[in-house]
Parts: structure tokens; C-alpha cells; sequence
DNA sequence: TAGATTTAGTTGACACGTCAACTAATGATG
DNA sequence: CATCATTAGTTGACGTGTCAACTAAATCTA
């Protein structure tokens, strides 16, 4: 993570008139100016989101699970009784599909999930949550909605509504 | 990755009047609407994150380095002569400790980074970069900013800015 | 209906992140 | 100076992301 590439610093000479650091910069102890608005923001995503995946982490070590093995039972629980296929599961996820069978397989050992062929289409291997992993998932509701609570307490709704606008836009050019 | 915590779908029912769907829940074909504007916000940081990530691993994957091994040259590239100790390079990063050491451990064995312990203070390790470490990264700079410059293309520079400015609040707020 | 193609999933190999335990050198203190 | 805490770094174990190769079942096609 965080290519924080624009980390060359000039040699360690004084700077009397140090120009106007950005945030950014002083955490990563960063001198040289970033090359451009965009470099910036850039790695201010980067960097933004591993504080965040920190955080997230944090508050899942508790319980032995990560944040992946959450996400997966997160989606488990929204598909209900019948369960959902592997690869529908990597779709939810946005992942490549050879890693969702092991995350599962970690799930299935701990007793939060139930694997069975599917009938129909043999093929197909149908993920159920159990509910040991329902009664787990319970207990992780509240500490996860007052992390994201937090994690965007700075922001107005304006500003949120403004964040979520740029992002999506990010992501349409990037398609 | 990802959390999409929310991707709890209602019974495969049929929706005759559905909601607007934000382009987040489309993306990942998540039915059921956020429970908060704050909820959205996060994973939508967290996919986008995500989907740059990717990118830049495709654009590196040519000269078989990885993110965090760029990431490292370009820090000792910024270091210079001198080099820097392992963990001043773990500080830069943002990253813990450990992983630093292997990290450099396979950029020594490929010739880019050089490792030689500090005569003042014996405990050191100073990693410096070699000459073909700055060939490499000479050949990668094109490429790189191409792709820094086509992430943000989509946002003015106002916009880029308030970008920036929200995810220092951000990164405020969870410091 | 036999053979080719597609689809669902698994497995192996390698790079990482992370935690914890461990070594070795410095520095501080009595 | 001897001891002890601190600092720098390494190593082992585990979870995970990613690519490529592979199996098996379903489907398409001639």
C-alpha cells in the first residue's frame, strides 16, 4: 500500500523558508513538494484508506476474524437460507475468485459457514451461513457501526454527499 | 478488501418501483440501500482505493516489480548516497516494522537495493539503492505519472482539492 | 451424440501485512 | 564497570491477494 512514491526528499540541507507544507506531506515526513494536485490526492486516498483498513482491523481482532472473512459473512447473511455459489460471492467482493475459496474455507473451519454441492448444477458449491456465524455477526454490528460512525465524524452531510460524488467520478474515469 | 458491509440483499424478490441506486450499489450489486451517508462514503472510498490499486499493480507488472517495491526504491532513490536505515524507510511507508526487512530482502536479490551495516551505530542496516535501481525507476517514471495523471482526469482542479481537503479531515478525525 | 467450449471451483507458488518472539548493539544507571 | 532497558532489525507463523494451471460439470455444435 501507499506508494507515497513522491517520497524523494532533497538532500537534508536547511530550508529557511520552508514553503507551506500539505498535511499529506508531514506524515509521511516528506519534503519535496508533490509534483502535481492530482500525485496528492492521489496518495492522500492511498494513504486515507490504510488508516481505515487499520482501524477496521482493530476492532475485528477481538473476535479472530478479519476483515475479509467479515465481509464474506456480511454477504452470507444478506443472501439468507439458500446460501450463495463461490463465485457469486467474489462478485459481492470485487476480488478475484481463486482467494474467496480459501477465505472460505477459513469460515467453514471456524463453523460459521456450510458448504454443500449445489443439486442442480453440480458444479456449483452453495456457501451458507450458520448460526454460530449469525450470532457472531450479531455481536459485530455495534462495534462496527460506531467505527463508521467515527471514521466519517469530520464531515457534514454536504461534505459527505460531496466525498461520495467525487469518488464515484473517480471511478467512472478509471472504468 | 472491501468490507460492502452492507450487502445484505432482501429475498430475491421482484421491485417494481426500485429506488435510485447510487453507482456504489450497482458496482457491487448490492440491493438494499446504505444505512448511512457515512456507510456509503467509506466503502466507496474502500472500492476506489481498491480499483487504483489495481491499476498501478497492472502498469508495474511489465518490469516485475510490485507497489511496495517501487514504493521502497523511490524512498532510497529521495535518500540518496548515504541510504537510509531499514526502519526510516518503514517510517516513510507508513508501514510496520517487519515487513520492510523481506521487502528490501528481494530487492537486494535482484540488484536493486544494496544492504551494508552502519559502522557508527552497529545495529543499523543501511539500505542504499544501486545504479541499476535508478535505471529501473528512470524507465518507470513515464508510466507512472501517465497513470497518476489519468486517475484524477475526471476532476477539476477545485475539485481536487476539496478531495484532498476531505481526506485530511478524514485522516484527521482518526488520528 | 461425440467433441469442443465454457463455466465453477480448486490448488500451487509467490509477495505481502501483521503479530509475536528473538538477537544484537547502545545507552543509561548505579 | 556490570546490569538493564531501549533500539534496530530478523525470523516464524498465519491470513490473504494474485496468477497460472488444472479438474469437473454443463452446454453448445456439428
Amino acid at each position: 500500500m501507499e506508494r507515497n512514491a513522491p517520497t524523494e526528499r532533497p538532500a537534508l540541507t536547511d530550508r529557511p523558508e520552508k514553503a507551506a507544507q500539505s498535511a499529506l506531506q508531514r506524515e509521511i515526513l516528506q519534503t519535496r513538494p508533490f509534483s502535481s494536485l492530482g500525485q496528492e490526492a492521489t496518495l492522500g486516498l492511498l494513504r486515507t484508506v490504510d488508516i481505515l483498513r487499520r482501524r477496521f482491523s482493530e476492532t475485528m481482532a477481538p473476535w479472530g476474524i478479519t476483515q475479509q472473512q467479515y465481509n464474506v459473512l456480511r454477504i452470507l447473511r444478506g443472501a439468507g437460507e439458500e446460501g450463495l455459489p463461490t463465485l457469486a460471492i467474489a462478485e459481492r467482493m470485487l476480488e478475484r475468485t481463486p482467494g474467496v475459496t480459501r477465505l472460505v474455507d477459513r469460515l467453514v473451519a471456524k463453523g460459521w459457514v456450510r458448504r454443500q454441492r449445489c443439486a442442480e448444477d453440480r458444479r456449483r458449491v452453495d456457501c451458507t451461513i450458520t448460526a454460530a456465524g449469525l450470532d457472531l455477526l450479531k455481536e459485530l454490528d455495534g462495534p462496527v457501526e460506531a467505527l463508521d460512525g467515527v471514521t466519517m465524524s469530520m464531515l457534514d452531510d454536504t461534505e459527505k454527499r460531496q466525498l461520495i460524488d467525487l469518488l464515484d467520478r473517480i471511478r467512472a474515469g478509471l472504468a
